[in-house]
DNA sequence: TTCCCGCAGG
DNA sequence: CCTGCTGGAA
């Protein structure tokens, strides 16, 4: 099926509108950082336990002791890693940008500066520009390559020709480009998993991987 | 390709 | 017990 198709299918049975649980910039940079490869139960609660820290604001965080930091990190995995990026991030904007992620964000170059800082791929970059900056990019995530490429709507594995792809058939629309996003993540945890689900999933008939498969 | 790493679910 | 998770870097 193509796109437009797809996407349509998709909005009559999920609402994602707030989907995102935070609406603060910076707060959507840490949960970006945060759930690279990650559960995004284990994100709320270390970002919750950073907030009842006090370490979760740009200065503090900066400021922040790498081992405390690392602690309230534990739970999303990779503890020490993304302790060190938040908290090079949090250095960078607060001595390159005032300590305002918006003063970033908002610059024609943003998505170069994010992925110039470690720990900041294009997936977690454009995470950032569409849900923190509300700018329109798609994140081509291993999610959305595997249903986009199942359904038959693009069959890539390279990043920047699916986001491509995508921002060609469904234009540079934030509010659209993000709810993509967030209903495929979605339907993949519900029904198009590694092992998939056709059998109760609302896609099928027109889903090429039925197809495939008679 | 491999490593980084905890946690919920099966 | 084992698997997979809204990746990135070496």
């Amino acid at each position: 099926m193509n796109l437009q198709r797809l996407y349509e299918e998709l909005e009559k049975h999920y609402d994602v509108k707030g989907w995102w649980p935070y609406s603060d910039p910076w707060e959507v940079m840490v949960g970006s950082v945060l759930t690279q490869q990650t559960n995004w139960n284990n994100v709320m609660t270390s970002i919750e336990a950073l907030r009842k820290e006090g370490l979760l604001p740009v200065k503090a965080m900066a400021a922040a002791d790498r081992e405390k930091l690392e602690k309230l990190v534990r739970p999303c995995g990779f503890y020490r890693q993304k302790a060190q990026r938040l908290q090079d991030l949090a250095i960078y904007i607060r001595d390159d940008f005032g300590a305002d992620p918006v003063s970033l964000l908002r610059r024609d170059d943003a998505r170069e500066l994010l992925l110039s800082r470690p720990g900041i791929g294009p997936e977690t970059a454009d995470s950032i520009m569409v849900f923190a900056a509300g700018r329109p990019y798609f994140v081509a995530a291993a999610y959305c390559r595997r249903v986009l490429s199942r359904t038959g709507v693009i069959n890539s594995d390279d990043y920047g020709e699916v986001q491509e792809f995508v921002h060609q058939q469904l234009g540079r629309d934030s509010v659209r480009l993000s709810s993509l996003y967030a209903m495929i993540v979605e339907h993949a945890k519900r029904y198009c998993l590694a092992r998939p689900n056709c059998r109760d999933c609302f896609l099928a008939e027109p889903c090429s991987l039925i197809a495939r498969e008679r």
